[in-house]
DNA sequence: AGGTGTCTCAAACAGTCGTTTGAAATCTTC
DNA sequence: GAAGATTTCAAACGACTGTTTGAGACACCT
């Protein structure tokens, strides 16, 4: 299933992240993710100790990329001044969405991160929180520099909602909604176009 | 743990809901559900068959009102005429965020609908796309009314962004963000009025 | 009272789960 | 090539899962 020259490690890491984003992390038994990686039963608890951090390295794997990413394209905006909101959501969610269709099935981890965030286990908002938190409040602080007329209350409100639209698209990207005839690439660019351009104008929406 | 005087099977549902919004659909065992309910485990096959059975009926007792409230508070705007944005909009987010402070642990439903539209079951998408898919043409017909500029495709995009900030709201009223001194209505006709205030000028956005 | 459905109960069923074990196999290093 | 560490393997562990069973309790009707 899993090419067989990378190391059982990757192999399981690999099946993993499939399967999770197929079925979830609970509906998903290890027996399932060796078999499918071609390894055995023992090996995922050998090289990961349990199916916990299983889990944790999943995402950590992927994560630290895209954060990188992120926030690489962040600093690039904000070279050219603090007031560039398109630039500095299209930082946010482009590498989001660009994930779904990288090399080496990240479009399989882009909805392992959608059901993450609507799965509130505590263990996992923890981890999430803990490791990549201080992403989201870089761009929250952009986002506050570049509108500086929205009180900061709204303006998480605002971010909440935007965060929202992208783990749908997200999920949507990569699985359902591409009409035929559409290439990867193409989808992905219309779907950040769309709400890269939804997301300004609602931000922008003048206070009540 | 849940009132003694209603039936076996409300005080089944009442704490499927509970626990299912607290922990998942997979990770709430029959075991938990009947020793909070205070009934028999076998008390859930003879009265709804299967756990599957069960999970569609937690949704459908709750899912039943909340559509009939969207619809009767669309036919209500379009009363006035086709053009009413916030109005169309409002018909569609308020009944969802008054759920989750309505008597008898909507609160806790709020967040199993969120948790439902992250996970991808197949059989629950189907059941909630046979049941309540006729509600969310309704609503895709009425701001295309209401927004003739835009197209289809591009109105797709926009009222899916608009449904995944919605989820995450769901999820989070009732839950986390709440201040301290602020009460459970407060806090809902806030978010009511931030989301569709923010909906509202992403929808109006101008097409690339 | 007697009979008829409806419902509840403790117990068991077969199956799956994550994890552990200890021995084999494989790779490293001297 | 022997010694030692690392990795793989089949097998089993105890715990937990959804579901079924058959007997008992209860309410209602004639």
């Amino acid at each position: 299933m899993t090419s067989p020259h990378f190391s059982t490690k990757d192999r399981i890491l690999d099946a993993a992240e499939a399967l999770f984003a197929q079925h979830g992390f609970a509906e998903t038994s290890l027996r399932q993710v060796t078999s499918r990686a071609d390894v055995n039963l023992a090996a995922v608890n050998y090289h990961f100790g349990s199916k916990g951090n299983l889990i944790s390295e999943v995402f950590r794997r992927r994560l630290d990329e895209l954060s990188a990413m992120r926030l690489e394209q962040l600093a690039k905006v904000r070279e050219h001044g603090d007031d560039d909101l398109p630039g500095t959501l299209r930082a946010f969610i482009e590498p989001a969405l660009q994930l779904s269709i990288d090399r080496h099935g990240g479009a399989a981890f882009v909805r392992v991160i959608a059901r993450a965030y609507a799965e509130k286990d505590e263990r996992l908002r923890k981890f999430l929180s803990d490791n990549y938190g201080h992403v989201m409040r870089e761009f929250a602080q952009a986002l506050h520099r570049a509108l500086p007329d929205i009180s900061r209350e709204q303006l998480y409100w605002r971010f909440d909602f935007i965060a929202g639209a992208l783990t749908y698209a997200m999920a949507d990207v990569g699985q359902i909604k591409r009409p035929q005839g559409v290439s990867d690439k193409e989808h992905v660019q219309r779907a950040c176009a769309e709400l890269v351009g939804f997301a300004a104008a609602g931000l922008s929406a003048k206070p009540l």
